[in-house]
Order: C-alpha cells, then sequence, then structure tokens
DNA sequence: CATTTTGACGCT
DNA sequence: AGCGTCAA
C-alpha cells in the first residue's frame, strides 16, 4: 500500500548539477594561467590536431565547438589553448578528471540522496532538507537572501519594467502567499545556491544547476542558463515550458526514439505529443515506451533519485581508426594488456577506497572482416568472471578476445598464409568490470554466527567452504595455454603502428587453443558452468553469427517509470529492515567459489587484511609468492585475497577515516554505507541457503517472500501524482 | 573505416 | 549473457 509523505504535499525538490565544461575546468584548475583563457581539451594530437572534448566558454564565443578537430578550433579561434588529455599506457587518461568529479560528489552529497549520473553531472533530492528549512527558517522570514540565490532563474517569472531582477527573485523567493511547493522550491533554491557557492570555494569550480519537481525538468533547466547559473521551474511553468519545446531536447528523446515521433508522428514539440492519447503511444511504441511518452509530455516523472555516489562499472578503451586498425593478434594483445592494466589499477583503487570489488570482466571489441564477402563488424562481446589481478585480467580478457574472433570469424578456418594479412581489423577494443558489490562490512549475523559477535581478526579459514574459495577459476587456468610472452612482445614494439606477424596470428594454432582451453577447464564447479557459456560459441553459435534478420523490434525500452520505481522500492525496503546487506555479500562471494581443488587456496597463508591490501610496504612485508605478484604496479589482490571475505568492522571504519583525511575523494566511504544495501535478492543461490543453520534460513526466506509478486502499476490520476514517485496504486 | 572514451539501462 | 540505445 503506497503511503503518502506526511508532512507534504508529495512534492519532491529535485536538483540536477552540472559542472561547466568540465575537463576545461579541470585543466585551468591545474594550469591556473589559463583561466579566463579560450581553452578547450583535446585528444590525440597527431592527427587533424586532435579532436575535442571540451570546450569553454570564452572559446565557444568564437564558435568554437565540441568534437571539432584541434585543426578546425586553431582556424576559428587562433588563440586558443589546446590542452592535451592525460596520456597513460598509450590512451587517454581520465582518472583525473574523474577524481575531480568526486570531489564535486563528496560536496554535492551533503545535503541529501546524491545520484552521480556521469563524470560531471548530479541528481539530488532535496526534498527532506527543503522541507526542513521550510519548517525551521523559511525565506519568507529572512531579511536578507543570498546575492548569489538572487541570481537564480526562476522561469515563468517576467522580469519588471523596472528590470530589478534581483528584486523580483528576493520577492518570489519570499512570497508568504506562495503555493506549498514553491515554497518548497524556494528553499531548494536557496539549498542549491549554497551547495554550489561550497563547490566553488572547495574546488574552484563553477556550476549549473536546474531545481524543480523532478529528475526530467531538473535536468532540462539546469541546461538552460550556463554557466555558473542556475534555473528553477515551478510547477506552474511546466507546460509553458514544455509545450514549444522542440522534442529533440528531452533527454531519451535525442537520438532514433525522437527522430520516429518527429517523422512518423509529426511531432516537433513536447507539447505536440499531447496530441496523442495514450494507448495509441502505447501502440506505436510498446506499453513502456508510450506511457511514459503520454506522461513527459505533461512533464510528469516519477524516477527517483538513486542514492549512488560510485559508478556502477569502470571501463578502459580505445578505438583505432582508419589505417590505424589493428590486424595482428600480437598488436591486439599488446593493447589489450595496456587496457588491462589501466583497468586492474583502477579495481583496485575501488577495492581499497570503496570495498567495492567487480565480479565480471567484458570484453567489447569492433572489427571490419575483409574476406571476400561483406566487410561486416559486429565483433562479440564476451565476458567471464573476473579475477584480481593484473596479470589474470590480461589472461582472462586475451582468451575472451580469441573466443570473440574464433566467433567473429565463423569457424570456417581462413588460414592465413605467411605474412598474408588476417582478413580482420580492429578498429577498437574495450575491457569493463561490472557487478560491482560491496565487500562484507561484517556486521550481519551470518558473520555473528560464524565468529561470534564479538570476534574481529577472524580469517577466511574459519568460514565454510562455500564462503572461502572465493577466487574463481578461469577456463583457462594458469597453465592452459602457452601465450606468447608478454615481456618478449613488448620489447618487439617498435611504436604503435608496426607490428610483426606473428604465428599467433594462425587461426590453427588459435582453434587449437580454445580446445585445449576448453579440456583443460579444471573441475571446479563454477568453471563448468562458465566455461560452457564462453565457448560453445564456436561450435553452437556459428549459427547465430550469420543472422542478419531486419531488428525491428518493439522499441519499448523504457520501462514505464512507475513500475520500475516500485519494484526497486519493495526489494530496497525489504532489504533495508533486515539489515540484509552483509548476509547478501556473503552469498556473493559464495557466488564466486570453487568448492575444491582450487590451487589459489594453498596460499592461504598470504591472506592480507583487505584495508592493506595495496601499500606496497605490505607486499613485502608478507610473504606472498613471487608469481603471485609478477605483475607489480597494479597488482594489488593476489587472488587469495578475495578469500578475506570478512573485514574486522574496525578495520573498516580505520580504513574509512585515514582516507577521507588523505584521499581525493573521502566521500566514497559514504557511499559504502548507502549502497551496501542494493544488493539482489534474487542473486541469491538457491543452493547455498539449504547448507545454513536454520535461523538464517528463516531470515533469508522472510526477505524473499515480499520480493516475490510483481506488480502492474496503474497511472496515478492526480495532479499531485504527477510530481512524486512511488504513489501508484496497485492494480489487482 | 577519423567523434573518443566513457557509463547507464532496457530488451531478449 | 550479449546486444542495442542514449548521453556527454
Amino acid at each position: 500500500m503506497p503511503v503518502a509523505r506526511p508532512d507534504s504535499s508529495g512534492a519532491r525538490i529535485i536538483a540536477h548539477v552540472d559542472l561547466d565544461c568540465f575537463y576545461v575546468q579541470v585543466e585551468q584548475r591545474k594550469q591556473p594561467k589559463l583561466r579566463g583563457l579560450p581553452t578547450a581539451v583535446v585528444q590525440y594530437n597527431e592527427w587533424k590536431g586532435g579532436g575535442l572534448i571540451a570546450v569553454g566558454y570564452e572559446a565557444r564565443n568564437y564558435g568554437v565547438k565540441r568534437s571539432m578537430r584541434g585543426d578546425e578550433a586553431k582556424e576559428v579561434c587562433p588563440q586558443i589553448e589546446l590542452v592535451q588529455v592525460p596520456v597513460a599506457r598509450g590512451k587517454a587518461d581520465l582518472s583525473s578528471y574523474r577524481n575531480a568529479g568526486s570531489e564535486v560528489v563528496s560536496i554535492l552529497a551533503r545535503k541529501g540522496r546524491c545520484e552521480r549520473a556521469s563524470i560531471d553531472e548530479v541528481y539530488l533530492d532535496l526534498t527532506d532538507a527543503a522541507e526542513a528549512m521550510l519548517a525551521q527558517t523559511p525565506p519568507e522570514s529572512l531579511d536578507e537572501v543570498d546575492e548569489e540565490a538572487l541570481k537564480s532563474h526562476i522561469l515563468g517569472l517576467e522580469s519588471k519594467d523596472g528590470n530589478d531582477s534581483k528584486a523580483t527573485v528576493k520577492e518570489w523567493l519570499c512570497r508568504c502567499d506562495a503555493d506549498h511547493r514553491d515554497k518548497l522550491l524556494a528553499c531548494g533554491v536557496l539549498i542549491v545556491t549554497e551547495l554550489r557557492m561550497q563547490v566553488l570555494k572547495e574546488t574552484e569550480f563553477t556550476c549549473s544547476a536546474g531545481i524543480a519537481h523532478n529528475k526530467m525538468l531538473a535536468k532540462l533547466a539546469s541546461g538552460m542558463n550556463k554557466p555558473a547559473q542556475q534555473t528553477t521551474v515551478p510547477f506552474s511553468s511546466v507546460k509553458g515550458l514544455l509545450d514549444s519545446l522542440p522534442i529533440k531536447k528531452m533527454k531519451q528523446l535525442g537520438g532514433k526514439l525522437g527522430t520516429s515521433l518527429q517523422n512518423e508522428l509529426g511531432v516537433t514539440t513536447v507539447g505536440d505529443l499531447l496530441k496523442f492519447s495514450e494507448d495509441k503511444l502505447q501502440e506505436r511504441y510498446g506499453f513502456n515506451t508510450g506511457t511514459w511518452l503520454w506522461n513527459i509530455a505533461r512533464g510528469i516523472s516519477g524516477e527517483e533519485v538513486q542514492a549512488r555516489l560510485l559508478p556502477k562499472s569502470h571501463g578502459s578503451g580505445k578505438s583505432f581508426p582508419g589505417p590505424r586498425a589493428l590486424k595482428t593478434v600480437a598488436s591486439v594483445q599488446h593493447w589489450l594488456n595496456q587496457l588491462c592494466e589501466e583497468l586492474s589499477e583502477r579495481l583496485c583503487s575501488d577495492l581499497e577506497q570503496n570495498k567495492r570489488i567487480a565480479h565480471t570482466l567484458t570484453l567489447h571489441a569492433s572489427a571490419f572482416k575483409s574476406s571476400d564477402s561483406d566487410s561486416r563488424k559486429k565483433f562479440p562481446s564476451k565476458s567471464c568472471p573476473l579475477r584480481y589481478g593484473t596479470a589474470k585480467i590480461q589472461e582472462d580478457t586475451f582468451n575472451l578476445f580469441q573466443a570473440g574472433l574464433r566467433e567473429f570469424l565463423g569457424s570456417f578456418g581462413v588460414k592465413t598464409q605467411g605474412s598474408h594479412y588476417s582478413g580482420w581489423r580492429i578498429t577498437a577494443l574495450s575491457v569493463s568490470a561490472s557487478k560491482i558489490v560491496p565487500v562484507l562490512s561484517g556486521t550481519c549475523s551470518i558473520t555473528k554466527y560464524f565468529n561470534g559477535p564479538d570476534k574481529f581478526g577472524s580469517t577466511s579459514e574459519q568460514l565454510p567452504d562455500n564462503f572461502i574459495d572465493a577466487a574463481p577459476l578461469s577456463p583457462s587456468g594458469s597453465e592452459s595455454y602457452s601465450t606468447l610472452n608478454s615481456t618478449e612482445l613488448q620489447n618487439e614494439l617498435p611504436g604503435e603502428q608496426v607490428w610483426i606477424e606473428h604465428s599467433m596470428a594462425d587461426l590453427g594454432q588459435l582453434e587449437m587453443k580454445a580446445n585445449t582451453w576448453n579440456r583443460l577447464d579444471p573441475s571446479c564447479s563454477i568453471s563448468k558452468q562458465t566455461s560452457g557459456q564462453w565457448f560453445h560459441s564456436g561450435t553452437e553459435s556459428s549459427s547465430s553469427l550469420d543472422q542478419n534478420k531486419p531488428q525491428n523490434r518493439d522499441d519499448s525500452r523504457m520501462r514505464s517509470v512507475p513500475i520500475k520505481s516500485n519494484q526497486q522500492e519493495h526489494k530496497k525496503s525489504a532489504l533495508k529492515d533486515k539489515g540484509a546487506s552483509s548476509i547478501l555479500n556473503f552469498f556473493k562471494s559464495g557466488d564466486l567459489s570453487c568448492s575444491s581443488g582450487n590451487h589459489d587456496t594453498e596460499h592461504a597463508e598470504t591472506l592480507l587484511p583487505l584495508g592493506d591490501c595495496l601499500s606496497e610496504s605490505n607486499k613485502k612485508q608478507v610473504n606472498i609468492p613471487k608469481e603471485r605478484l609478477d605483475n607489480s604496479t597494479g597488482d594489488c589482490l593476489s587472488e587469495s585475497n578475495q578469500n578475506q571475505v570478512n573485514i574486522p568492522k574496525e578495520r573498516l571504519a580505520e580504513a574509512a577515516t585515514t582516507s577521507t583525511t588523505t584521499d581525493r575523494c573521502g566521500s566514497d566511504q559514504i557511499q559504502q554505507r548507502s549502497e551496501s544495501w542494493k544488493l539482489r535478492i534474487e542473486e541469491i543461490d538457491p543452493s547455498v541457503i539449504d547448507e545454513l543453520p536454520k535461523e538464517i534460513q528463516d531470515e533469508i526466506q522472510a526477505w524473499l517472500r515480499p520480493s516475490k509478486q510483481p506488480h502492474r502499476v496503474k497511472r496515478g490520476f492526480t495532479i499531485a501524482d504527477y510530481f512524486s514517485p512511488s504513489k501508484n496504486r496497485l492494480e489487482q
């Protein structure tokens, strides 16, 4: 049963904060002499001056645009300062921007629920803060309003002839006869003003913001007055705003769906959408998308601000356009190794700073096949369980690539002759890590059961098998393929371009290796399951390879918001109320585990406390077999460390406090707490549950039950429903 | 085949 | 799991 907020009309106060030309600001902070000069950030300077990925406002005045080439920018604006993106391992390295983004997030998260929407964008739910302010120090009680707040833009508030817009804004903010929603909004304006000032003070970055009753409108508003300004959308201005708004300006409608709306329905503005019935839209675009369209045309969006300060995945990629396309396995392996190094490093930071581990490794590539037939692309993506350690990630990634390549070539062994070129060219590679979950916090009942409530120093050896053998085996096993020695390979690297053909490009070998891989797959339960998934590619899915079906499917990818938010709310509260997070984490680790014969467990004595896993001194102190640390820098976690599942509570706290002072993004620890509830209950392996003591089984069953029923949801029909989430009646 | 490099999410 | 869309 949906419960209304006790203390409000249901209106939310949502802000969208967007850093102005963020990369440029980051570079200008690094090099203050660039402030005030026309500046752009560019990557890869060699070809036509590189591509612009961020343009400062001074440069925009000259007509410089994002994604011009550096050369073009120079043409329109000869004085432009072009700053190069940092390069590491031969590729663009965006980590300085990511870190700068984290700085901002940690400030913005202070006043309410905060969702990191991208590297430079954040959503905030300030409802509670706004309500608190309204109750304690409402704007109407203020004698003076901060000068900065008076620079706000209020949509629909016409500046009077005397055009002292600040006086007008002040009057609007402090009206005592205002609608409750407007009063809340006024509070939101003041709060956001303060936040933005704080961001500027602490980071030197300016940002723009939108304040409204939902995410969609806040996002729209934040872009209306830039840079370093904020815009609010009172309820009464929504219709006026949307009516004439070009459909393509709406988030999600900038692509094919927006085009389809224009071309097939003749919809130019959001207002035009109002002419279509919900049924009509559903019929044309599917139920979910249709409902969503009908709603957004009316300014309705129930999408919640998710409490998430950290990314859900990490990726590292590089493109190899035109003549730079990779043509040999050796060159591919080289670049994959570079990408994996970066990825591994970032995974280590994440583990160290946020106590999270990723569970899935995925390889993406794009390729051309220049065989006699078509120059088709669509290189298949492949994923596998993620094993920590740079060398492991590199090994697994390369195996994924080979699996993909085999499938890509279609298993008919086009043998490459001598130095003939391979018939394929790789134009992009990327490696990513996903399914990132917090490592255990160690306070749950399951921990108490196994370790007793007051033991903190326990190691994984004390846990049952299902929990401790957390290091997943790759299907390859470490011995299963004799790869090109990567150091040997690196030595041969003359530059980015020239590559020596290697016998490894030979498809016969490639095939043999895959087979070997399959055969040698260790008799690990998990491994069995996954290797099946990995490698039937060559055998079974060659059929699916040639599928060129015209993919005209129902384009309904926009799940209607009410359904989604409702379900999530059920899940989350079910978990939260029971304090389930740590237990779920145990299951996640069980999911990783191999039951027996895992050679990685031989090194159990090398277990490090997780909080220390990255420090160099610790690596030396603890006796870790040399081959486990082979890959040096990025290799923070010997795989046995993954077994270290239960972290003493006090260690976590300690790590959190120490790193808040030293780390750039101290906010990330906050994240760990708020995120730890978000595990998916449905991912628990039932067979694992069976092995647990009765009391815990019961606890788990209690959580499972409420998450069972999928609901159909009906739209709210009163205006109050328009701006508040999850006020949907469940139809039964 | 020169918009790169991310990242989120929906569909099947 | 893998593919596609969207955004910045």
